[in-house]
DNA sequence: TGCCAGGCTTCAC
DNA sequence: GTGAAGCATGGC
């Protein structure tokens, strides 16, 4: 597990890093402390109780990882390229709605600027909690942000968003959207039921369906992404050689392509109209 | 200062 | 069904 590249890796916008190293990150009510302490060794700063009970499910850890790069085409050089820089970056299992809101925020925003709008949320909005590092702020309920006016959002820069977040809550608050039965659809349906959300389209309801319902077939297509088919596949990504995984290395993609390392490349790493060798 | 960003809705055609 | 315009704002 890296926390560097989960925290940068555009999947979460209030896990920040801490002078001396440490992640704190908020969510579920909850905000903790986690440090490297060795190789392989992390300590988190909570409860037994509350590590098992949020920040395990929370950072995947159940899950492994290490099989995926074994599952690369073995030509993909792209690929292979974007697992070793992102070394460590996991999908991790948000609160629905909270990744909702965040991803409606998201469109046509910049990872500094949807950071600064989620929190400006959190600060004028979400409810005070202490831990002993201070006062924090949860991430406001639907009930809350429903009852607003759209001229109180825009004090949070999020522009034409704003409807679209308060519409969202109302729909959530009244009973419309009921994020925990939408875990048991399957992905068709639960994709078509986050789209139901005026401002979702199909890359925020597949953003929702991967970093919330760990759906990890969800292959959202932004920008980034967008660039990468095109420069290294040819215009096509070969979804069908990837079942259950597209969606995590669309992650790891996404945080090569956004990084250093692949913009200083003066040419695609994938020979022109690459698209899998079988 | 201008460009761009984890896109979506609306409206022609 | 497809394509293009319009959208608010802050970081770089």
């Amino acid at each position: 597990m890296s926390l560097a590249n989960i925290a940068g890796s555009g999947q979460c916008f209030r896990m920040t890093r801490q002078d001396g190293g440490a992640y704190r990150v908020i969510a579920f009510g909850k905000r903790l402390e986690i440090r490297q302490t060795g190789e392989r060794e992390f300590a988190f700063d909570c409860s037994r109780d509350e590590f098992d009970r949020v920040w395990s499910g929370y950072f995947d850890l159940r899950t492994d990882y290490s099989p995926l790069a074994g599952r690369i085409d073995p030509g993909d050089r792209f690929l292979a390229a974007a697992l070793r820089h992102g070394d460590g970056l996991r999908i991790l299992r948000q609160d629905p709605w909270e990744t909702t809101v965040s991803f409606i925020i998201s469109q046509r925003k910049s990872l500094p600027c949807i950071r600064s709008a989620v929190e400006a949320l959190c600060r004028r909005f979400g409810d005070a909690l202490e831990d002993r590092h201070g006062v924090y702020r949860a991430f406001p309920a639907p009930g809350r942000i429903a009852g607003l006016r759209k001229e109180d959002l825009d004090a949070c820069s999020l522009g034409y968003r704003s409807g679209y977040v308060l519409s969202a809550a109302r729909m959530a608050a009244s009973g419309g959207l009921d994020f925990g039965r939408m875990a048991a659809l399957d992905d068709g349906d639960l994709r078509r039921e986050l789209m139901r959300i005026d401002g979702v389209g199909p890359k925020i309801a597949d953003c929702v369906m991967l970093f919330a319902y760990a759906r990890t077939d969800a292959f959202p297509v932004d920008v980034w992404i967008d660039r990468v088919i095109r420069t290294e596949y040819g215009g096509r990504f070969p979804l069908e050689r990837y079942p259950g995984c597209a969606g995590i290395l669309q992650q790891y993609a996404f945080h090569y392509a956004r990084s250093r390392d692949y913009r200083i490349c003066e040419k695609p790493l994938n020979p022109e109209g690459y698209r899998g060798a079988h």
